[in-house]
RNA sequence: GCGCUUGUAGCUCAAUUGGACAGAGCAUCUGACUACGGAUCAGAAGGUUCGGGGUUCGAAUCCCUGCAAGCGCGCCA
């Protein structure tokens, strides 16, 4: 319909002598229902280039598209400063309504925008030295349901999380550990939560039971497996374990987790450096190896090698997203059956042509200098995105809870989870943009959960099963054959459903656009509202209902269903056939 | 001090990226089934879009400036 409209206006304008440039005539559904189906500001933007008033343009170009016999247009109307709405018969929702009945959950909405592209997006990658942070929920939902929409929009899509188990913090922890199985006083700047206590136990209680003859020392069989470094390995799965079944419990899952200690156990540092020393990008000051990142708009150069010959955790990191960019590299994970499976794709293209990193606010002074090294690399500007998204603040109490390693306060997402559960805890994180600051307080969450919005959208699905289950058991179809005559579908409450349910191709498309999950959360919610204005006025299966009314609003109701279940679904939320 | 992000109803947030009278949900008040699930629906009230300039047919949105908040600014990770 939209390509339609945009033709005619602009054969319209031609044929009125105006040059019409197609770029900047905006058509767009209008806000309010009494501005029409869709406008187009044709009029306002070439008003000046036709010399004339933008209002008599307008009405120019109203009555030369009222004359062409446009399909299911009723009339146009000149309004505003110069707006020409177009208002529709609802026979062009209708149509609507058939497609995405024929195309069903699996196939409406869906774009092929990212057809034969691949993306690989990562996301959370928290230290593998605890528990999930509460805050840390929030880039799981986030960057699942922008997995999901990359996926349906037909990108082969990649996410992973990648796991920092090597380097200081690592060795920290391994110490804490290490330090409460003997009851040693952790170090000042180790890792001081309730957690890492229970972990020595159970880390106590795998030492003795592995332990072939009674031995009681639990620091010599510590020490015989390889001190606080087995300490930091152990824990480093045990945290890993916590974490994947967090994640799991909302419903986040990632195709490969990425071990830092492997990655660069595999000479993946050494390729990466070798390919920036070969196009000298790197140069020796004070003893230390610098890599030229101002060249690319970072405030300085980084340093690769400090003096003393270490690697600063820059150097792995350069050497972890340059091979993200390798696709060979995932075809590698995906025979492993470390990748699920995949989509059609050009056989000859060997690299990923997008590689996203999901980040909080506070490692956004990171991006420019891993944005320059992938460009040294050879990887084209576009082709690296970094989303920064604002932290979390948690409060319980109305008190904001710091949080903090050394005194080891924190609250976990799966404490969040238990007390809310998944779907009121993904849907709360899915509610805003995520660039805005978003804060959780975990008791008033809790107390109003019941209240929470995704019960009154998951309500509108499980009332449309109710709808179902009650036709079947009075003999009616649930779901009228194709086919069937929509024509009755034009009181005003059916026409609002009909509207919210034809607008998601276009909020998929933006949301992935703008990597913007959250107006799936707005849409899903609209959708919501108009159902259940519709099921409240308009009775579907009433014995007074002529078959014909029952059969078409049987279909809207399908319609609406079918809405949902991909709006749902692509938040990661559950879309129940009873509440 | 410099940089990034943000500032919208009492609270939490939207606003088709420059469009028409800035919209929802909570909270407050008032109403609605002898019909398919009342976890619903309808209505009222609530706004100087942080302040001040500018750009144009048109600004919450873009530019300048001031204020406020979060984050970042190491041969740490």
């Amino acid at each position: 319909m939209e390509a339609v409209l945009a033709g005619a206006i602009s054969e319209a304008l031609t044929r009125l002598g105006v040059d019409a440039d197609p770029s900047r005539i905006g058509l767009e559904r209008p806000a309010r229902a009494d501005h029409g189906d869709w406008s187009t500001n044709a009029a306002l933007v070439h008003a000046k280039g036709a010399v004339m008033a933008p209002r008599d343009l307008a009405l120019r170009l109203a009555a030369e598209l009222d004359g062409t016999g446009l399909p299911h247009l009723e009339r146009t109307e000149v309004a505003g400063p110069g707006f020409v709405n177009f208002h529709l018969a609802p026979s062009w929702l209708h149509e609507v309504l058939g497609a995405v009945l024929r195309l069903g959950a699996g196939s409406y909405a869906r774009h092929d925008a990212g057809a034969g592209q691949t993306v690989n997006l990562e996301f959370v990658s928290a230290n593998p030295t605890g528990p999930l942070h509460a805050g840390g929920g929030r880039w799981g939902a986030f960057g699942d349901s922008l997995a999901r929409l990359f996926r349906r929009c037909g990108y082969e899509t990649h996410t992973e999380y990648y796991v920092n188990d090597r380097g200081t913090q690592m060795e920290l922890f391994g110490r804490s550990l290490a330090a409460r199985l003997d009851d040693r006083p952790v170090p000042d700047d180790g890792y001081h939560g309730e957690y890492v206590a229970e972990w020595a136990t159970e880390l106590a209680s795998e030492l003795s039971a592995g332990a072939s003859s009674g031995a009681d020392d639990l620091t010599a069989a510590l020490e015989a497996l390889g001190g606080s470094a087995y300490a930091a390995s152990w824990g480093r799965d045990r945290a890993l374990r916590d974490v994947s079944e967090a994640l799991e419990a909302m419903n986040v899952g990632f195709d490969h987790w990425q071990s830092e200690n492997k990655l660069v156990a595999s000479g993946a540092m050494d390729n990466a450096i070798a390919g920036l020393r070969q196009g000298g990008w790197t140069y020796t000051e004070d003893g230390a190896e610098w890599l030229r990142t101002s060249d690319f708009g970072d405030d300085k150069d980084r340093v690769l090698y400090r003096s003393d010959g270490e690697p600063t955790y820059f150097v792995p990191d350069i050497a972890y997203h340059d091979a993200k960019f390798d696709l060979r590299r995932l075809r590698a994970l995906q025979r492993r059956g470390a990748i699920g499976d995949t989509r059609r794709h050009d056989p000859d293209n060997e690299t990923v042509d997008l590689v996203i990193d999901v980040l909080g606010a506070d490692h956004h002074g990171y991006v420019p200098r891993i944005a320059a090294a992938m460009q040294m690399l050879g990887h084209p500007a576009e082709s690296y995105e970094a989303i920064v998204g604002q932290n979390v603040t948690l409060m319980r109490d109305g008190q904001v809870i710091e949080l903090s390693k050394r005194t080891g306060t924190m609250v976990e997402v799966r404490e969040l989870i238990d007390a809310v559960g998944p779907d009121v805890a993904r849907f709360a994180f899915l509610l805003q943009s995520i660039d805005s600051r978003q804060t959780i307080d975990i008791d008033l969450l809790s107390a109003q959960a019941a209240e929470n919005p995704v019960f009154y959208v998951q309500y509108a699905h499980a009332r449309i099963a109710s709808v179902a289950r009650r036709a079947e058991s009075t003999g009616v179809e649930p779901v009228p054959p194709a086919g069937t005559d929509l024509g009755p579908l034009v009181g005003e409450r059916e026409v609002a459903l009909l509207r919210a349910l034809e607008v998601l191709p276009s909020v998929v498309e933006t949301a992935l656009r703008e990597r913007a999950p959250h107006k799936v959360t707005t849409w899903v919610r609209d959708l919501a509202a108009a159902f259940h204005g519709f099921y409240h006025d308009c009775p579907i299966l009433h014995s007074d209902n002529p078959p014909e009314v029952r059969d078409a609003r049987l279909c809207l109701t399908e319609g609406t269903r079918i809405g949902l279940a991909i709006g749902l679904d692509l938040l990661g939320v559950d879309a129940p056939e009873a509440m």
